[in-house]
RNA sequence: UCAGCCGGCCGGGCGGCCGCUCCGGUCCUGUCAGCGGGUUCGCCCGUGCGCGGGACCGGGGAGGAAAGUCCGGGCUCCAUGAAGAGACGGUGCCGGAUAACGUCCGGCGGGGGCGACCCCAGGGACAGUGCCACAGAGAGCAGACCACCGCACCGCGGGUCCUUCGGGAUUCGCUGCGGCCAGGGUGAAAGGGUGCGGUAAGAGCGCACCGCGGACGCGGCAACGCGGACGGCACGGCAAACCCCACCGGGAGCAAAACCGAAUAGGGGCGGCACGCGCGCUCGUCGCGCAGGGCUUCUUCAGGCCCGUCGCCCGGGUUGGUUGCUCGAGGCGGCCGGUAACGGUCGUCCCAGAGGAAUGGCCGCCACGUCAGGGGGAUCCUCGCGGAUGCCCCGGGCCAUACAGAACCCGGCUUACAGGCCGGCUGAUACC
């Protein structure tokens, strides 16, 4: 807190958005999550992109969505801690129309989660389906989960901050 | 006090914690053009335009509709030589306001309301074409079903009277011909209404009043209003059917447009091949001209540009970055002109500029309202019990709230909207 630092990303760009729905998800009453780990993107820590889509309703309650997920998912991410916070992820969240009236800590909570199972690594279920991925997911998920992840993307995650 | 009409305004407030964006300032810092100094020519030190990064401080940060995208403009690019014969679209009482408008203001006409006031796609139906369903006899230079009236009696039937018993007179019904539109009936609409006269019966056929048309006169800038000789009365409705008249209108839109960096297509240059007609020669399958085709953002004419195919080379941009991007037909206040819309002038202020899109998230307190309860008092109905309406006090529950988010900018229109404030006016009722 008494840095304040923004623990989080923000993604602009549309292709990041396809990517990402590509990936793992999570489905709450409240949201739905999208991710995917960025192994091949730029360097950096959690990214998170919005998107509220025109059924959801009016323009009002579509701000109103993504303005409360958008706080929710700062706080979720300081509360997951750094090891989560710097993982190379990029995470969509959907908002659903009863984002407009859950309580707060209900949201956090929903993001908190859809943080954790969203970024973890591909399982190896059916490797042969994806085109050009699985050597990679397939040697680097298996190996990388927790602690070689952790302690890499601390050193090199807290200088480059500074100036990116 | 109650009911209502019109206009203007607000559309949560205060506080706490955390966060976003833009601008300014101070400090720290990265890169580095240039300059000065040093140099062992590798570079080093200092200063630092410019381009960034961070911390702190200060300031600004959604709406009355930001919405729908329905009109009018600014701005940008394209086109821009003329003609209006034509096409298309829009507007439509009159006068004004305005940059402009389909907007606004004032008036006129029509309609509604006791009234304050409100509503109106409100030019032209003797320029033409067309339509008027159903019903009805007849629906546009009308028509004759019933009923009414007259005539014809050739014809048929019946009644009454007379009779010289041959018949005659009269009347009714049927029939035929005609008159006629007042009555019945139909319809949204049936060729003025009422009364008197008149007539075979009727009818503006005649007359009186009303209605209608209306030369002309007066008032008004005008729409129009007032008066009205005269006219026996016709000239129905629909232009939101085509149409006529008057006026207005180039096209596309900030994903416009400009600059910067990497494809494809398109483009340019060179070469080869192909190519209708005429002319020229140095006769090559060369040059020039014409024809033909296409484009020139509705047409016509004028003018301009381009021309098939293959190879090589050059060069080269969509929703990426920067600009456009917010000082503007600007807001507020005073004075002056104007019935008003609005205009003039002076002073003062700077007031969002995002871009997967900031202007917020969470929490606490507060008003009004509403719901049911208790108490008090008022008015009306009722013999009374009781019921209805609204007021004040007490403590309590609910809810912090409608419609809705700038996307280049203005002027309007339309639509949505919980709750509330202010001013003016009208009609009832009570009191003086």
């Amino acid at each position: 807190m008494p840095g304040g630092e923004p623990p989080v990303g923000r993604i602009t760009r549309r292709p990041d958005y396809l990517a990402a729905a590509k990936g793992r998800r999570f489905h709450t009453e409240r949201l739905t999550a999208q991710g995917r780990l960025r192994d091949d993107g730029p360097p950096g820590g959690l990214r998170v992109g919005f998107t509220v889509t025109k059924r959801e309703g009016h323009a009002t309650e579509r701000n109103r969505i993504r303005r409360r997920l958008k706080v929710a998912a700062q706080i979720a991410a300081m509360q997951a801690g750094p090891a989560q916070r710097d993982k190379p992820a990029d995470v969509v969240l959907i908002g659903r129309r009863d984002a407009l009236s859950a309580s707060f800590a209900q949201l956090v909570d929903d993001v908190r989660q859809a943080l954790g199972v969203v970024t973890k690594p591909k399982a190896p279920r059916d490797p042969s389906k994806d085109t050009g991925r699985p050597a990679r997911s397939g040697g680097r998920g298996r190996g990388g989960t927790r602690g070689p992840g952790g302690t890499e993307a601390a050193p090199q995650g807290a200088p480059p901050k500074r100036n990116s």
